[in-house]
DNA sequence: TAGGCCATCTGGTCCT
DNA sequence: AGGACCAGATGGCCTA
């Protein structure tokens, strides 16, 4: 019988070595441009993140982030504008019910002027 | 030199 | 069947 089950499907065909090693060429080289992929969109991400550069855990100024930092980073980022939308909407709430929907100045939101740093040195918690 | 970060290879599993 | 995705292993490079 088949020991160790029948899940592992054998090739149609045995492959001589030559071919098996340009199968497995063939799979590097898909698994490098994979990889490549990946970190061409990490690179776009970090590029959105420059402000955070000298900031970043452990990183001396003027050093590009890593991929760990940049996706807690973008992560922590995107919950500050969640709480920031949130917190738009209640202060405009607030002002329409003191004016009338259309009337009054709309609130001005302050944002300090460039990225809030959320993780300071030190800091990579996913928290 | 130890630790962090990274690229690559590899075998296994999942998906089309 | 073949490609995509994943995680473990390994070795190189750099910095404190």
């Amino acid at each position: 019988g088949l020991q160790g089950g029948a899940r592992a499907a054998k090739p149609q065909k045995e492959l001589s070595p030559e071919e098996q090693q340009e199968l497995r060429r063939k799979i590097n080289s898909r698994e490098r441009k994979r990889m490549q992929d990946l970190n061409v969109a990490m690179d776009a991400l970090r590029e959105v993140m420059v402000p955070y550069e000298s900031h970043a855990p452990g990183a001396p100024p003027g050093r590009r982030l890593s991929k760990i930092s940049t996706l807690v980073l973008a992560r922590n980022y995107i919950l500050l504008l969640g709480s920031s939308l949130q917190e738009m909407r209640r202060l405009l709430g607030e002002v329409s019910i003191g004016m009338g929907v259309n009337a009054g100045p709309v609130p001005r939101l302050l944002f300090a002027g460039g990225w809030p740093l959320i993780a300071g040195p030190g800091q990579l918690l996913l928290t």
